[in-house]
DNA sequence: ACAAAAGTGTTGCATATACACCCATGG
DNA sequence: CCATGGGTGTATATGCAACACTTTTGT
């Protein structure tokens, strides 16, 4: 049936995601540069239209496979978007999500997106954004720092094993401040958001580290 | 510019409230009878579309008014329902809010809706909900039980001023579980989430008790 | 041996829980 | 005077913050 009441037709629901990665300890942001008006080479975060035969859900994932090739995401709904101007082509409000992936996959990203305009932002050095989404991102990463530190939500921001002094560097550049190093560990273990697997990093750099996964 | 792309167009946003009120210390939920299909002769929780020229809050503000009289109402957003088949009327996502009026308030919307079919439910006494309104209230009233002891998201269950015990008594309502007295009192004013207001209320029962008043 | 980075424990403070008796009022 | 319900304090346990030295490895 066809909406026809001028007062709630041409609606849009959007899926918005706040893509984060942590590479030597530094966490950043996915970003693209839009090619087309409104917004023409402002950068911007990844999303797009959520479908009628999906969910805000199914609509992000499917977004982040055609956009960015990528599965398997860990993501969350955190906040809805929607003031009536926030898009200038038509009244569009917007789920926004927050997702992490590894390194690795970061490196895999790059090679399959690299002719697109799409670029990772340390999260302190971000540039103006395009829409609203400077204020969703500062959300975002105003919800990361309330979240880390109770749930596993970091879970995939790293290979499955990882170290504790990246993770470690992890937390601090999010929370943009020192967090001490022993009670950091205590806390997470006390919490069972982290396990200590046993095995060993063969050691990089000075004294070898031990490996450390996620819970759940 | 009209939306033509079949696979985004005909979406609409619609507010839902989970309205809840506390009487004699049992905190119940407001809910409305449909009349027409589809879930004819269902109760639903309180709601309407999203207009293009209001954000969702507006919208839920604008709703609250219109079909309850309420202004003023305290009240959050919790989650979004986005289930294609949700509606059978056309695609519809739901922004789903909890709100929170003070008995006195009732008796008032009790009048001036009594020729609606509306009425106060238990909470742990609800019929059987139409839409995934069942599903939207479960998840409301989770969402208050880890909000409760955190925030003063009940600020406006009560007059302005409110003996303890029938806050105590909404609490182990919500909660579903006892909670012990002198505890309770302790938390909320060391919280500073209630304040003593030195206020005696002229005893109806047995011994007077104090009257407190929400912080904030 | 030394430089660089990782590992580890104790103390104090704040917060949460468990628990029982006295007090004020109305009838 | 007694029944009803409201008010109160202490002792214990748990969670969080502050703090510095030792260990391992590579060079």
């Amino acid at each position: 049936m066809d909406i026809k009441n001028p007062l709630y037709k041409n609606q849009g629901i959007h899926v918005v995601l706040a893509l984060f990665t942590a590479e030597e300890g530094k966490v950043k942001v996915f970003l693209i540069k839009r090619k087309n008006q409104p917004f023409k080479d402002k950068w911007i975060l990844l999303g797009g239209a959520c479908y009628n035969n999906e969910d805000v859900d199914s609509a992000m994932k499917r977004e982040m496979l055609e956009k960015a090739g990528l599965k398997n995401i860990k993501f969350k709904m955190f906040n809805v978007y929607s003031k009536p101007d926030r898009s200038p082509v038509c009244r569009m409000i917007a789920i926004a999500y927050i997702g992490v992936i590894d390194a690795n996959r970061v490196k895999f990203l790059k090679e399959t997106t690299k002719t697109q305009d799409a670029d990772w932002f340390l999260i302190d050095r971000i540039p103006n954004l395009g829409y609203d989404h400077q204020e969703i991102l500062g959300d975002a990463i105003e919800f990361l720092k309330g979240q880390i530190f109770d749930t596993n939500i970091l879970k995939d921001l790293f290979p499955k094993y990882f170290t504790l002094p990246s993770l470690h560097k992890a937390y601090e550049s999010i929370l943009n401040k020192h967090v001490d190093r022993r009670n950091f560990r205590k806390r997470l273990l006390q919490k069972n958001i982290i396990i200590d697997t046993g095995k060993i990093e063969s050691a990089n750099g000075k004294k070898p580290s031990k490996l450390y996964m996620f819970a759940d």
